[in-house]
DNA sequence: AGCTCAACCTGGCTGC
DNA sequence: TGCAGCCAGGTTGAGC
């Protein structure tokens, strides 16, 4: 499920509840996830308050400032969060809790693709998993300039496709394959299309797009956030509509012709044939 | 340098 | 009903 509304939604929903609150307990439930969880969380931060939730792309980022260091969540495919009054029995798939006196932050991850990190210091960027991370696309400096620029970097510019091109963390983050679906068809822009083919007016429709669909994204699961945390459901509850991705042979929204389905970089690429060239 | 692909896991759906 | 096969919202490192 995450992308980076998903993502911005968990850290809107939970940081009322916990920012300030002091660690009570830190627990896990096995060694690691796509990665080992540090053993020593609990020694470094009980009795510390959480100090804020941030967010870079699809990490989340719990600091702790008295403790000298952030908690690093990233949810992988199928990661959530949600908050679980104390001495609730952990489920299936409940790896990783952050205790807190009235409340309970619970990990579920069924495919363990997500990851629990720890970075000692002030600044979360100089963990390696993030150091190398691309632009933040809700960011002012995420412009049809920027976006231009990139495309036409290299020697001879670039060629790949723009969809992967968007999907490319270390050029731009928090993009994944439902939003950039949803951003191209938006642009009306084919996924196929090659990077430096796209002119500047088409690439600042590209960027517009981007940032309207991930800003109505997270607005729609802004008006469940409460539901999103609390509910036992889980990730379900997001609103929005989507006009293309796994829409594969029904009608575009638009026009009536079939949504395509394709395969780019062995991800699965929807599109309208008409509407996006 | 730039791009594609396999691998990491489990669960759910489809079709035989 | 059972089961094999395929697919899934992410990221990384290997290989071409």
């Amino acid at each position: 499920m995450p992308e980076l509304p998903e993502v911005e939604v968990s850290r809107l929903g939970l940081a009322p509840h916990l920012v300030g609150q002091k660690l009570s307990a830190c627990v896990a439930r096995r060694a690691d996830l796509r990665l080992p969880i540090p053993q020593d969380l609990h020694t470094r931060l009980v009795g510390h308050a959480l100090t804020a939730i941030a967010r870079r792309g699809k990490y989340l980022l719990f600091h702790w400032q008295t403790a000298g260091g952030w908690l690093i969540v990233h949810l992988g495919m199928s990661g959530s969060l949600r908050l679980v009054p104390p001495e609730t029995p952990a489920g299936a798939h409940e790896h990783f809790d952050l205790c807190f006196p009235d409340t309970v932050m619970r990990l579920k991850d069924p495919r363990r693709f997500g990851v629990v990190l720890w970075q000692e210091g002030d600044d979360p960027n100089a963990h390696p998993l993030l150091a190398h991370l691309g632009m933040e696309p809700l960011s002012p400096e995420f412009t049809a300039d920027w976006l231009t620029a990139l495309v036409r970097g290299g020697k001879s510019g670039r060629k790949t496709p723009i969809k992967p091109l968007l999907m490319d963390a270390r050029l731009l983050v928090g993009v994944g394959n439902i939003y950039a679906a949803e951003s191209l068809f938006r642009a009306g822009i084919s996924p196929l299309a090659p990077a430096d083919s796209l002119h500047a007016a088409r690439l600042a429709k590209l960027t517009t797009a981007i940032r309207e669909t991930l800003l109505e994204a997270i607005k729609a699961g802004g008006s469940s956030v409460r539901d999103y945390v609390h509910s036992d459901g889980g990730a379900g509850s997001f609103q929005l509509q989507c006009a293309v991705y796994d829409r594969a042979g029904l009608p575009c929204l638009q026009c009536g012709t079939p949504i395509r389905q394709v395969r780019q970089a062995g991800r699965s690429s929807f599109y309208c044939p008409r509407c996006q060239r």
